[in-house]
DNA sequence: ATTGATACCTAACTACCGATAGGGAGCCGC
DNA sequence: GCGGCTCCCTATCGGTAGTTAGGTATCAAT
């Protein structure tokens, strides 16, 4: 055999942690490009192992994908849950706001692939993955319900408008910063401030 | 032969209009499930024709996928220039960017499959597609840059945030709205009163 | 009547996809 | 030292993708 011929876990193309966290970390990049330009056969090449060895770790790109998106969501969660918490119970709404959409922002633009994906590629997964997802999702999207009632309560939003709205604006504009993000030209912390700014009063 | 024997135009299987035409049509409500959910044969199929004869009307799926996405962006931004017009010119600059965005918001989600491909899909589309259709996106982006600017001009906007900052605020929300539209959940006149609203001063 | 263009078909090619079968090497507990 | 487990391999399956070659029917103009 050619391959890795000791139990040596640093050496040679094998993968050294566990390989599915390896996998799924493939799988997060390989999907910011899309559902069907994440094959199997990238992955197991990013991961350092044959395509036909992908089905030991994981049942199906399914399986895969739904792991990696439902992480996505996951994380961003926790970031934003984490960054409310630093806050402490004396924030204002605003400051509450701004840093959950800066947290939001860092995690899908910056540290986490999985978030970045899940947030990509998610309208066009196979209905299925999409379903196993919805309740984390929904979960997530909880956060900011209550985000925007607070600042309603405290009257930092434009009178007569529904919540509902002002949720869906600011998660689009946050969402859809994937699209045009680049480092260099606006730093994040300026984005979620000016985001911030733009929607409260 | 099985096909359409006579000259007559409206009968049988066979495109009535033109087959140019018919195929782009059948490619925009392919294009908002995706790049490669879009196949050359399902595209066929709904013309009423075989995978092969596609080739007689378009070089290849990526000559026709960019003529979708080059016409979706033309679509929406004459929709916009359009309500604009009939605005006149004495309307304010929140008159002009709420119908502005309604005029978006009609494009993309009711009237055009084509501008509803361009915005999904675009991201996950071939460089070289997407190349082709920058000059037409940037174009429909100076509206936009034009209406922010008159909105600060008229000081509505919050003071001290970037004009780049709302426009991308203002563009994500859009653009993302259709992942979330439901005809019977906000009218999208609503959607664009609320978007306005919450962002002008 | 012949030509040439237009529009479409049949059949096939190559390439690549997700997935499976079966085998082999190392390791662990007994 | 022997079974059994884990991990990965090779080889291949069936399916489908974009695309092409070459043939056929129709029709307008010569």
């Amino acid at each position: 055999m050619k391959q890795d011929p000791s139990g040596n876990p640093a050496s040679g193309q094998r993968p050294e942690g566990g390989a599915r966290r390896q996998i799924l970390d493939a799988a997060a990049a390989l999907l910011r490009q899309g559902y069907d330009a994440t094959t199997t056969r990238e992955i197991a090449a990013r991961v350092g192992i044959k395509a036909g060895s992908i089905y030991h770790h994981y049942p199906s790109k399914e399986a895969i994908v739904s792991a990696v998106v439902n992480e996505g969501v996951r994380v961003v969660h926790e970031a934003v849950t984490g960054a409310l918490a630093a806050l402490g119970s004396s924030a204002s709404p605003r400051e509450r706001m701004q840093a959950a959409i800066k947290a939001h922002l860092l995690s899908s633009l910056e540290h986490s692939a999985y978030t970045s994906a899940s947030i990509r590629a998610f309208a066009f997964l196979p209905a299925a993955v999409q379903e196993d997802c919805r309740v984390e999702r929904r979960r997530y999207e909880e956060i900011w319900r209550g985000l925007v009632t607070e600042a309603a309560a405290a009257g930092l939003l434009a009178p007569g408008v529904s919540q509902d709205a002002v949720r869906l604006l600011l998660l689009g504009a946050v969402n859809w910063a994937g699209e045009w993000y680049r480092p260099e030209r606006m730093s994040i912390d300026e984005i979620a401030r000016d985001f911030a700014a733009s929607i409260l009063r």
